[in-house]
DNA sequence: GACCCATTATTA
DNA sequence: TAATAATGGGTC
């Protein structure tokens, strides 16, 4: 049999790190001014802040890509219908969620969670049991169909996986359990990048 | 950059 | 309180 625990940890991971409100807040504050620092500027903020330099450069690698990800399709605004009349506006004179998120003074709160139909979860969930990795064009297709931004079509392809690993972790510690048989045969990409197929046993 | 995955936090 | 959407730091 092919053990996904054994493929997956061949080393320890170091702890995650946890940035504080005081470190991110001068983070924050230098990625507002810049968004890809040099080195002395990393070395400025790690000596601030005491985080490592390499926890810095993931950070603003990340947070540029997500700032580049909402600009682009803004997945956090999607539940706020376009404007179309003059009564939309006086409705609803919210900010966007995404300044929303930002501001400082607006509790940092989490985007609200998408809530699926049945209809979404159902072709969602039909696409993942052939192909749990889909293609950029097919994410783009599914964001079409669906109505759904792609950041959200990503994350939930993202957690379907995570939920089919640990389930098939489940099934495979209750060794001679039938249902073993009953599981789907689903592309799973190991951290070599390889494609795993689980049944049919192609690496 | 894509994906992993423990964790967080929002809803029914 | 369970299910799961979303987050964020980690790896390659």
């Amino acid at each position: 049999g092919l053990d996904p625990n054994f493929l997956r940890q061949s080393q320890f991971k170091r702890p995650r790190t946890r940035i504080t409100d005081d470190q991110l807040k001068i983070l924050r504050a230098n990625f507002d001014i810049n968004n890809s620092p040099n080195e002395e500027q990393i070395q400025e903020m790690s000596e601030k802040s005491g985080l490592p330099q390499k926890v810095i450069k993931h950070w603003f690698r990340n947070t540029l890509f997500k700032e580049r990800q909402r600009s682009k399709d803004s997945p956090y605004n999607f539940n706020i219908p376009p404007i179309t009349t003059l009564e939309d506006i006086r409705m609803e004179p919210q900010v966007s969620a995404h300044e929303y998120y930002r501001t400082e003074s607006g509790i940092n709160k989490r985007s609200s969670r998408t809530r699926f139909t049945d209809y979404q979860l159902r072709v969602l969930q039909d696409f993942f049991d052939t192909n749990a990795y889909p293609k950029d064009d097919e994410i783009e297709q599914l964001s079409t169909v669906l109505n759904l931004p792609t950041r959200v079509i990503v994350v939930w392809f993202q957690n379907a996986r995570q939920k089919a690993r640990k389930t098939y972790e489940n099934q495979a510690d209750s060794k001679d359990n039938e249902k073993k048989e009953l599981t789907n045969e689903r592309y799973i990409r190991t951290s070599n990048m390889q494609y795993q197929c689980k049944k049919c046993n192609i690496v």
